[in-house]
DNA sequence: ATAATATAGCTAATGCGATTAGCTAAAAGA
DNA sequence: TCTTTTAGCTAATCGCATTAGCTATATTAT
């Protein structure tokens, strides 16, 4: 007993049992034991419950995201910036199979809060982009194509939705060249 | 009693009851008491009870959707058809945001019958692809793409995650448009 | 038409996990 | 040292999924 506990652990042991065993199979009784406790002792550091828990682990998701996606972009421009953002966020998904599902439920969650929660990342996105010279519409759009496509695309890779033996790797690539092209298109002006 | 329900019936309700109070708040008893039944009847019909009608929801959705883009591919031909599909997709989502929760979820239930869901939805857009004169690998390129973007984008809109003011409309078109410009390259041979 | 069989739906019972209530002892502070 | 807080515990409640076994209606065969 006393055993120390505070919700960075229990967040953190619970992003952990979502990669391994999936969100949904995340039991208070299974995480408790996980943390040498008994379940009823969670809610002294969650009042909320589990819903509490999966929105915390939503949050921390989209707050690790950011940071290995910032730290990835540092000393990167462009291009060089925008696909090496992509291959991480990629990548994350593919470590955090459990983790990004828990991600995509800011839907249940919806308030300011939540909507903060993908901004971290969305900013970089931003941030990048200024070296475009594009309008702020522009800028707009390109950020949400690329949120789009990133999102859709790794959930289905994830899941094992995409059957066809082709590599996933050029697909995604060309992917990203394509946006790429948006990208200079609205630079030229192309209607 | 003696109701006369069957596994369709119940399906569709679930998928109405789906997109009123989203699909992770259905419960066996709600729908029983939808259908005027009890609820371990439903296993009657499903006996793989809440698990097997989720996967049956998926299927139904999957179904569904490939209804309406095959419908409104008929006669129109290259970009018109892609077009006309991405608004369809995007409004089906928008009129099922919960029975496209439950198309989202073909990863608990991974096998080949679940693989085969995506599949009709798919092999349209191949069709449509074919009057580009593009390669196999191209095509499926092309295709992912395509899926990536538009679950991830109507995923996103539909819970709210798009913040920004700018008119989502006009990004959905330029996203379209970009990933048309793309198969314009591939066809001029573009690096 | 009648008897035999199958089955949709029901009620009662089980089980499990979330959550709540109230207790206790360790830790922090006066 | 005495008081107060609070992390963790046990016991109890609740709701929903699921199972077991019953019954009356349909269906099929004779």
């Amino acid at each position: 007993m006393k055993v120390g506990l505070d919700r960075k652990k229990i967040v953190e042991t619970a992003a952990n049992m979502a990669d391994e065993k999936g969100v949904s199979n995340i039991t208070l009784k299974l995480l408790a034991n996980e943390l040498g406790v008994k379940s009823p002792s969670l809610y002294k550091h969650f009042s909320g419950g589990l819903d509490e828990l999966n929105k915390e682990l939503m949050l921390y998701g989209w707050c690790s995201l950011e940071n290995e996606i910032t730290r990835v972009a540092v000393g990167k421009a462009k291009d060089d910036a925008i696909f090496a953002i992509c291959h991480t966020y990629r990548s994350f998904v593919s470590k955090h199979k459990g983790l990004f599902e828990a991600m995509q439920w800011y839907n249940m969650y919806q308030s300011k809060e939540h909507l903060q929660a993908t901004q971290g990342t969305v900013s970089v996105l931003f941030q990048v982009l200024e070296a475009y010279g594009l309008t702020e519409e522009q800028k707009v759009h390109i950020v949400r194509m690329l949120r789009g496509f990133l999102q859709g695309f790794t959930a289905i890779e994830s899941h094992g939705g995409y059957g066809n033996p082709t590599s996933l790797d050029d697909t995604f690539d060309f992917a990203i060249k394509t946006i790429l092209n948006g990208i200079s298109d609205l630079q030229r002006g192309a209607k």
